[in-house]
DNA sequence: ATAGATTCCCAAAACGTTTTGGAAAGTCAA
DNA sequence: TTGACTTTCCAAAACGTTTTGGGAATCTAT
């Protein structure tokens, strides 16, 4: 494949040096007005688009942002973390950011693909994901002084920017209600405690039972995903006196949780409460249709992308740090306590 | 940030010239076993990864797949894209080439984004995903000559590498077997035609049906959604003499379409058969459990990546086409017709 | 001892861009 | 006419790597 278009060859085919050019293209003002758009005609016609590995190493910088992807099942089910990956990708094209994904299967294999990532400059900021409350990452990159924002917050916020859902107020929100309405036994199915909104999800709901001095507090942790929420839900249920709500870390656990239900002849929204986080797509047409809750902004991953480019533009971590607020969607598998 | 290691700094710390050390790394015959050593060992030391843009430079290409994120609903349910996707840009990193998602909101902005990075040569090859029967984006590849391989048939299929399941013969099967538990009027649940993927699996519907003489062909076409999947099962129930099943085009939309007929007080695998495909993870966990299909290969974002290597390997595409055998998953919400 | 191989190394060019530090020509004021 | 500014352009350096085309020792065979 030879090089279809250089600034050389326009240089050439304009007589003019390929410093003008070069100029021209990016709007120096130390070209004539005329010139500027022969030049611009010029690289139009031939669909001219610098080189961007060249200019990468120009310049300095590569215009590329990384994530990591988490294999795990783990903070986002997989719609929500796409679409917010998209919507922030969009963003991050805007500033001709791109955006690179790079896969990690387990914890010793995402700190060699960051160190990786860094030593080899591919890109010139990240975005972490599916923070821990310990986090190496986040560790690493404060070390390195990479800009990076997380999604999700870790034991020290205020040492990053980040981006998050007020899960805490959701959960604590959620099992106030479900206190009101006469629950007195509710249940938590978590996701594992190492995991940041794992974890503030559960204090939330903590926090409401100390709230209304409830000492029964079963629990079950499992993984976030339809099968840990099956095997929470049949495991919380078994004991004599069982709950009679069930508040679970992530829809995906609650829809495993709904079957487990099903299957023990309980109906959700009539025998026992049920209430997710995420509203997925398929929260709705559930059955019955699952109350959940969602955090309460359209565009999370434009403005984690907003995040990203403040802090490339230089912007102090401590003025970016958003947490957004959990909107209850309550549909039809809570109740009132019979 | 300052350079903190390049090959001129190794090699003056090590009193050796650049070619020596660049030689060294790259495992090269003509330098001395013990100076590989010594080089090698210096590198380790200082985490020397050589920097990406000048290499890409030099070697004139970027180690890089470009994958177009569609955010409009399509082929994919978002979990099965996002797995394939982690595990073939797994694949990926193991020849060490990255992947980079590029989000894309209109097929005008699709055709403009894929100029962008053909011409800017941000990619050494890319991944179409979503493919259409007439598709200006494989057009477009295959006029620059970059190596790609899409996931999807076209209308011409014998012009690219691809990897596609075999859904007509899936539809098929499921039409076929509809038939012989006695069901009369199977109905299709599609996605709009100009998709490969839906045009397909109607074909597979429609062979079934003239195969088995079946001259009433019930079909509502709607988006690949659960809201599609709603609005469809709506529309086909209304009439008098409704079908007895159901075969939906994915399972979002059966899922929509599982919700639809319980409002109107039909219960799946009793009172009509509802068949989807894909075999997302929730749709074990749906009530009653959906009957569906699924690609019987465990790995197909693997497969993908593969291809991708062989074809940018120089591997002719016509040896690259891959169709996948379709496993029928029965589960509940189809049976006998009444 | 000498021609030819072999081994180990290196200087310099090249990749395509951006940026530095002017140079040439034109304009203006005196 | 001259000096000071402006305007418009450009040569060359730099970014960090890979690759080309040898060069200097050392070894081998005569």
């Amino acid at each position: 494949m030879l090089p279809v278009s250089s600034l050389k060859h326009l240089a050439q085919s304009l007589g003019l040096s390929i410093t003008t050019v070069s100029r021209a293209l990016d709007g120096y003002a130390d070209v004539a007005p005329t010139t500027r758009e022969r030049v611009r005609a010029a690289a139009q016609a031939i669909h001219y688009q610098p080189n961007s590995a060249a200019r990468s190493l120009r310049r300095r910088k590569v215009e590329a942002v990384a994530v990591t992807l988490p294999t795990e099942p783990g903070q986002f089910s997989p719609p929500t973390f796409l679409n917010m990956l998209a919507a922030c990708s969009q963003r991050l094209a805007e500033e001709s950011l791109d955006l690179m994904l790079l896969p990690t299967a387990g914890r010793a294999e995402e700190m060699e693909t960051y160190r990786r990532l860094l030593d080899g400059r591919r890109a010139d900021a990240v975005i972490v994901v599916r923070t821990r409350l310990d986090d190496e990452r986040v560790a690493l990159l404060r070390e390195r002084g990479i800009p990076f924002v997380t999604h999700g917050r870790t034991a020290r916020p205020n040492e990053h920017a980040f981006i998050d859902g007020d899960g805490e107020a959701g959960f604590r929100d959620a099992a106030r209600h479900l206190a009101s309405l006469g629950h007195r036994r509710i249940a938590h199915i978590a996701a594992p405690q190492d995991l940041t909104f794992a974890y503030l999800r559960r204090e939330g709901w903590l926090a409401a039972l100390a709230e209304a001095g409830f000492s029964d507090r079963p629990e079950y942790i499992a993984q976030p995903t339809e099968a840990g929420g099956y095997e929470a839900a049949r495991w919380l249920m078994q004991h004599d006196n069982p709950p009679t709500a069930l508040l679970c870390a992530t829809d995906s656990m609650a829809i495993g949780a709904l079957s487990a239900l099903k299957e023990m002849g309980l109906k959700a929204g009539r025998d026992i409460a049920l209430i997710g986080h995420d509203n997925l797509p398929s929260a709705a047409f559930t059955d019955p249709p699952l109350s959940t809750m969602e955090i309460a902004a359209p565009d999370v991953g434009r403005q984690l992308a907003e995040m990203l480019i403040a802090r490339l533009g230089g912007r102090d971590s401590r003025e970016l740090q958003t947490i957004l607020p959990v909107r209850q969607v309550p549909r039809t598998t809570h109740g009132p306590a019979n």
